[in-house]
DNA sequence: TCTGGGGTCCTAGGACCC
DNA sequence: TCTGGGGTCCTAGGACCC
């Protein structure tokens, strides 16, 4: 969040197209042109879309739309589960293309990232620059994305939004009355239903009124966040492009949505115990321990809960866990039907900053060898030798942590979308 | 027959400390 | 003989994003 070199950067965001589908259209060109949406468990009652292609799109299905609903909508809808490791192998390309260019790469989920080219081109450069990212990543990938060019990431953001797909579009913070400011604060990043109605409420409608109110007015209605905001909507933005912010996990977790409500105890307890078996797993993968666990509740009625505890030292056993979510669980829950469980380990440091444990992080890391090898020998054999040797000829070398360095949000079966 | 699962960041109140 | 003013940590909830 440093604030320096805020004067005249340059800035992409690309954001990849309907990323899972795209991908799968590309590992299987029958279906491209046909209406394909990717279903997190399509047998599964309760199931929604987590992305679709923009043919499903054109008939009325979108992104976490139920799946018997979009079926309805689009009866020959084709509903493919989602295959990550796909995903993962396809966002590490894409990824790695961008850095033969710099490494000022950060990447914000998946299919999405921002790149710091300040030092790179000048002036009209870089669209050419933006047009032969684009063009490798279809040429080489065979998938489609939208690059924004702009000065800083909330304008960069905003401007891969406005062309999709295959757009590159340049936002000048002097342009943002004219482009922006006419547009709901819906529209806006970072302003989400509750807050729409919240402004609205308050006689804001458009990103240029939002721009507009004084900041005394915002703050006391909002809090920072509507200073911020107000700050957004007249293109301030000075976050700095930071390629290590993926390596910074802050917690851990997971959670399931029953394929019906539970009212059992036996069966709560049977589900916690899967939910920190997957935990403690994913802890391990990333070397991390944790002082907090978390638990969340929903109930029939859509109503949330969590109850958590902090503990001295930081845990990462699944039996360690599990105590502590099974008490939780047991204390907090009073016999309500159960929508969705979840455990959550928070507060997480990395196992090498507790001594004690630095053997079991050296157990680990031998552990994992055998997996990554497979991921590459993957890679290999779908996006071929070119993309591989692009990877191996990084300036790091392949070493265990830099393969898992990624592996931190995208190597693991756990990603955004 | 509504509505997944992975996250991050912020807020507000209480405990506790100096 | 009325009760300051920080600061940090923890907990619970909520907003938002992909």
């Amino acid at each position: 969040m440093a604030e320096r070199k805020q004067k005249g950067r340059i800035i992409f965001h690309i954001d990849m197209n309907c990323f899972y589908a795209s991908v799968e259209q590309a590992h299987d060109p029958t279906l491209k042109g046909k209406a394909v949406a990717i279903a997190g468990n399509p047998k599964e009652r309760r199931g929604i879309l987590v992305t679709c292609s923009y043919e499903a799109r054109a008939k009325g299905v979108y992104t976490t739309m139920a799946v018997w609903e979009a079926k309805r909508k689009c009866p020959e809808l084709i509903l493919l589960p989602p295959n990550f490791e796909r995903y993962r192998i396809a966002s590490k390309a894409m990824f790695d293309i961008l850095r033969t260019y710099t490494e000022l790469v950060e990447p914000v989920s998946i299919d999405e990232g921002y790149i710091d080219v300040t030092d790179l081109v000048q002036g009209k450069e870089a669209i050419e620059l933006a047009e032969t990212m684009q063009q490798r990543i279809l040429s080489e990938l065979d998938l489609p994305s939208s690059i924004g060019i702009a000065p800083n990431k909330f304008l960069a953001k905003t401007a891969s939004d406005m062309k999709k797909p295959m757009g590159i579009t340049i936002l000048r913070k002097r342009e943002l009355p004219k482009t922006i400011w006419a547009l709901p604060v819906i529209d806006m990043h970072g302003v989400g239903e509750s807050t729409a109605k919240k402004l609205n409420e308050l006689k804001i409608n458009t990103i240029g009124d939002l721009a507009q109110s004084p900041e005394g007015f915002l703050k006391s209605n909002l809090g920072k966040n509507g200073v911020r905001l107000k700050d957004r909507a007249n293109g301030n933005d000075n976050r700095e492009v930071d390629p290590n912010a993926i390596y910074d996990t802050k917690s851990v977790g997971n959670s399931t949505t029953l394929p019906v409500d539970l009212v059992e105890w036996d069966e709560l307890r049977n589900t916690i115990d899967g939910l920190c078996e997957k935990v403690a797993k994913r802890l391990s993968a990333k070397n991390l321990a944790g002082h907090t666990v978390s638990i969340q509740i929903r109930d029939a009625d859509w109503h949330n809960s969590s109850r958590s505890k902090t503990t001295a030292n930081a845990i990462f056993n699944k039996s360690d866990i599990l105590e502590t979510a099974e008490s939780l669980a047991k204390k907090h829950w009073h016999g309500e039907p159960v929508r969705l469980l979840g455990v959550t380990m928070s507060n997480v440091i990395d196992r090498k900053e507790t001594a004690e444990q630095l053997s079991i992080f050296n157990f680990e890391q031998h552990a994992k060898e055998e997996p990554i090898i497979q991921v590459v020998a993957q890679l290999q054999q779908k996006f071929g030798k070119a993309i591989i040797s692009k990877g191996m000829n990084d300036k790091k070398k392949p070493t265990y942590e830099s393969q898992t360095s990624f592996s931190k949000d995208f190597l693991d079966d756990h990603h955004k979308e």
